[in-house]
DNA sequence: TGCGCAGTGTGCAAGTTTGCACACTGCGCA
DNA sequence: TGCGCAGTGTGCAAACTTGCACACTGCGCA
């Protein structure tokens, strides 16, 4: 049906019938993102979101309860792709480093960590609705990602702690590129928050308190 | 699933499941004709066109019996179209006037006129296979042809007459547009060899036989 | 000649999308 | 207050696609 190439990568290990349904997914989240930018989520309907995507409104139906879950769709998975990064990290890493590293693998995921994060950002800013939601898919990461690192040995309250202080930098982090309009990439810029929030509280910003 | 726009114009009067099934169709014919002419009918599969057109080898089956058809649906197509305009003409037109009228409308179908016709043109001269089809297909448009114009209350034999000389100056176009690669409008072409057929065969260029 | 193999056509079950019907909610308005 | 109406959620049957199995063909090669 589509008329353009979505083909480009024969590296998927995915059944043809799974790349459809994550397209459709995909396709359906990036209309509701599209639609809510432009016009606010309250003028937004679920049909104009399902023809925006190109399928019907009971399909819409069929991969998202309300609009909300539609537009935060991303949020999920680059919580959910994150998490499965840390757990892939190499065992003897240690903890700080681990989720270091695991926040530059979102790049390649379906979701554009840069664009489309700083949008989902801003509307959560902008609905209070959204906000919420936003707020409890982070806390339910930060539980997740405890116990991903209690899984690699960590000590469960330390592990309570790092995930805590490292989704604070995440906040922090989005809240500073979202008031700065700043065009450095997120990445760098949560690297730098990451490294300020290793630093010891304390003194100057010299020493390195991770591991 | 398609990551790009497929909706663009709303004035589709189809449904949303007609709007796909035509696409599918559209798009599985695109890349068969694409993959013929980049390598030649024989070397292309069923298979290699159902990926390239992000269906599964069992979808192409059920629109297409063989590769032949999906490459020249689009021929099949024009023909369908061809006649269906000549048959909407104005009932008091004269037959000739009709004719060339109707292919005016050519323009906006599913498959341009343009560069597509020439493509397809071009392999049927190469792959004997395909340039038989082609013919019937002709020959099947000529007998239909005939009968749309007997029905506009046309005399029967001339009918057939007016037919086949409309489409042998088709066929007389299409040869001088594919030899010449002439970059002029294939249907300006056409306008002007329908001009020449319909001249008195044995005086200078000046009167006019039609009607 | 016979074997293996790529390509093809087709039946069938399971998965997905669509279209429609129906119930329900929230809101403006008489 | 009650009515109408847009928007929404959901069940269900029909339509469409996929994946797989199986049979068949044509071709190269031992």
């Amino acid at each position: 049906m589509d008329t353009t190439d979505r083909n480009a990568a024969p590296d998927s290990p995915l059944g043809l019938r799974e790349r459809k349904k994550a397209a459709t997914r995909e396709a359906v989240h990036r209309a509701a993102l599209r639609l809510t930018v432009e016009h606010g989520l309250d003028q937004v309907t679920v049909e104009a979101i399902a023809d925006e995507a190109g399928v019907s409104r009971r399909t819409f139906s069929n991969y998202f309860a309300t609009k909300e879950d539609a537009v935060l769709w991303g949020e999920e998975q680059q919580a959910a792709t994150l998490l499965r990064s840390v757990a892939e990290r190499p065992a003897g890493e240690p903890p700080w480093t681990a989720l270091r590293a695991a926040l530059r693998t979102l790049e390649p995921g379906p979701v554009s960590p840069d664009r489309e994060t700083i949008t989902r950002t801003r509307l959560a800013l902008r609905h209070p609705s959204l906000l919420g939601r936003q707020l409890a898919t982070h806390a339910g990461l930060e539980q997740d990602l405890a116990r991903v690192l209690t899984g690699r040995g960590v000590e469960p309250r330390r592990s309570r702690v790092l995930a805590a202080a490292f989704l604070a930098s995440l906040r922090t982090t989005m809240r500073t590129w979202v008031e700065s309009e700043h065009p450095a990439e997120l990445l760098d810029l949560a690297d730098e928050v990451l490294r300020l929030m290793s630093l010891p509280f304390d003194e100057a910003p010299r020493g390195d308190r991770q591991a």
